[in-house]
DNA sequence: ATACCGACCTGTCAGC
DNA sequence: TGCTGACAGGTCGGTA
């Protein structure tokens, strides 16, 4: 996407997907040159860069002298939520049910947001965003420990906490639990700092193998260029009620901790 | 401040 | 075949 250019922007008629109003989305991203796109926590982050256009605003401030062709940076947040999906298409392309935006790009690609469930959301900033919390992949074990002091939630609901760690969604807590050997039920403030440091390197070692293999495709999940991830074939408890736990063979078991599933070896985890 | 719980949506699948 | 209910990669706001 670096480098290429937003020419127009369609947006359908649900407005559900969208934290910001569609006119002003569609104003922020056309004609903006997309610098660079990265990621922060679960947001897409698109950095988007243009020239300040001629007539801003309804009326401009008489005998003002206008600044020359300076530029304007803008950032286009995209959250993913459930079955959110990213896709770049050709124009060609089937368009398939849910499709809620669809940027066209002067290289003649299309950018295409999909979100049947439509928990996903759309946003555009002045620049500045702030998504809150640490990347789970650059924390150091220092900080990851002070995170968790103190807390008397289940140590599950701290990692899915997005104000605290960023990117952690329910897979990933049930897996790196799983490898930390550690209860998703047990709370926060009673786990060692030996236990802590381990689910540290434990959620980064599940995160780059996910990552490795393109990620779990469950139901929806595809990357930009359409393919499906295969982490969901080294799930080691997510989503593996009754089946054996791959170390000692016991069932795996599912509990509802604050509303979501949560999978465990009663046996490797205490 | 903190912690559950329903709400927000559509789709799929198991069970009857 | 078709109905119903449970459940799904997430977050938010209300209530206790």
């Amino acid at each position: 996407m670096a480098g290429d250019t937003i020419e127009s922007v369609w947006i359908g008629s649900r407005k559900q997907p969208l934290k910001s109003p569609p006119a002003v989305i569609a104003a922020t991203l056309e004609g903006k040159r997309i610098v660079r796109v990265h990621r922060a926590g679960k947001h897409i982050v698109f950095d988007l860069e243009g020239e300040v256009p001629p007539k801003q605003g309804a009326r401009a401030v008489r005998g003002q002298t206008r600044q020359a062709a300076s530029l304007q940076t803008a950032q286009w947040i995209v959250h993913l939520g459930m079955t959110g999906r990213m896709v770049v298409s050709e124009p060609a392309a089937e368009l398939v049910k849910h499709t809620h935006l669809i940027a066209k790009l002067a290289s003649g690609r299309e950018l295409r947001f999909i979100d049947p469930r439509m928990f996903g959301k759309l946003s555009v900033h002045a620049g500045g965003f702030d998504p809150g919390g640490v990347e789970p992949l650059e924390v150091s074990e220092e900080r990851f420990l002070e995170l968790f002091r103190g807390r008397k939630t289940p140590i599950k609901s701290a990692l899915l906490n997005q104000k605290l760690l960023r990117g952690v969604g329910n897979i990933y807590a049930d897996e790196s639990l799983f490898q930390a050997g550690i209860r998703p039920q047990k709370r926060a403030a009673a786990i060692t700092r030996e236990r802590l440091a381990k689910l540290h390197r434990a959620v980064g070692e599940v995160l780059r193998e996910a990552i490795a293999l393109g990620g779990s495709s469950i139901s929806d999940y595809v990357d930009a260029d359409g393919e499906e991830g295969f982490f969901q074939l080294q799930h080691r408890v997510y989503g593996r009620e009754g089946e054996p736990c791959p170390v000692c063979r016991t069932a795996i078991r599912r509990v509802v901790l604050s509303g979501r599933s949560s999978h465990y070896c009663p046996k490797c985890q205490k």
